[in-house]
DNA sequence: TCCTAAGCGATTATCGATAATCTAGAGCGA
DNA sequence: TCGCTCTAGATTATCGATAATCGCTTAGGA
């Protein structure tokens, strides 16, 4: 942890970030300014600008004068953001198809791949790392930064890898699913693409309550 | 300026905001923190703490060592948004018509009255503030908080706002076209009142369009 | 015993000062 | 004159310390 590249503010965001990632820092855990002060050498300020960055981006939570803890995500939330991703994903399809070059296929077929070692390997974790970038590709691909932005509110690496990890799933499968999204994009069937995409999240979003229907 | 029901970084952070929406503060006007510190008499750290916020609410942009300005609303982003905000809609529509209740109705209908009122007195910023509020409504109604917070994230409000104060519109128009969103909604209609929701949206991205070409 | 309230330890919120960095402009050499 | 370096002023980033607040404990009284 010696890097310093930017301001000592984005270090520790990144640093606090990815211990709620790795599961260090579980939901419902404080976390406390002088804890990190103490750890990291620093002054308060920078770890409590840092903290108010998290908190906008809806990693922790806090109060006044009682501080973060990592923010509990919620069965209800994460039911509730499949439908928005589909939303904001046939979208993106639909923009995508007619703006995708062979630089997003590139990228796309690259992640699929990545899915399908990940799958092998039996690593969610991996699987779930690429197939969150597989989609942001194409979110991308749509050219729209608004989307992009509201697509990336929805913190999916995040709720996804906090909420499934523990759920038995067939990566195989999942890995394969992509295969449809890549077909309709190349096809440049801007409506085709987006209902596509839609159907997709929508049943990983049941498949996913279909794994772990208990709380 | 004497309030002080909450911490002092909530009470600046408002008051920035109020201003930038007021137009005090104009797109690209710095906001120096020295600035502000002498001015309200308080210390450094609750401002940087309330800038940290804007920026994530996209209110300003920063950089390292470099400040804060107001953000640009750039055309493009504003045009972008429409089919975020169709979209995002089109979905709320869909499911608050299965969940409004009566008191839906009656927020709706004053907040139609309240925009009448304000095409009448050619009051441009109240029948903005009306329409956003009632839009706001039936994503509140769709009872989905992931949904909310990402049309949230659009800042319909302060776009609007700071985008079209300068075009000439027919406000009595505007006020008139929310009425078939409300007839579908009493249908209880899904795929009705997403599509009106949908088509008004886009309907008011070409209308603000058509009526401010220039840049 | 039960209730109340004052006190204590822990933590956050704010302060005032210092260090780091940027920007514009003066001075200097070619 | 032009271009470059360097310095001064302005501004942001960070620091170390203090004030405010919270939750819990516990002493005292009925």
């Amino acid at each position: 942890m010696t890097l310093q590249r930017s301001v000592m503010r984005e270090q520790i965001k990144e640093l606090v970030i990815q211990r709620i990632l790795e599961g260090t820092y579980k939901p419902g855990d404080r976390v406390v300014e002088l804890q990190l002060v103490q750890e990291l050498g620093v002054s308060q300020a920078p770890v409590r600008e840092a903290l108010r960055d998290l908190e906008a981006m809806r990693l922790i939570e806090t109060e006044p004068y009682r501080g973060a803890r990592v923010r509990e995500v919620t069965p209800e939330e994460l039911t509730e953001s499949y439908p928005v991703r589909a939303a904001l994903e046939e979208l993106a399809g639909q923009l995508a198809s007619t703006l995708a070059t062979e630089e997003t296929f590139t990228l796309l077929e690259a992640e699929m791949q990545n899915m399908h070692d990940a799958a092998e390997a039996n690593d969610q974790h991996g699987l779930l790392v690429h197939d969150a970038r597989f989609h942001e590709v194409i979110v991308e691909a749509a050219g729209n930064s608004v989307l992009l932005d509201s697509w990336g509110g929805l913190r999916i690496e995040a709720f996804t890898l906090v909420s499934v990890i523990k759920s038995q799933l067939d990566l195989g499968a999942i890995a394969q699913t992509h295969q449809p999204i890549v077909d309709a994009l190349r096809q440049r069937d801007a409506d085709l693409t987006g209902k596509v995409m839609r159907d997709h999240i929508e049943h990983f979003g049941s498949t996913l309550f279909g794994g772990t229907t208990h709380v």
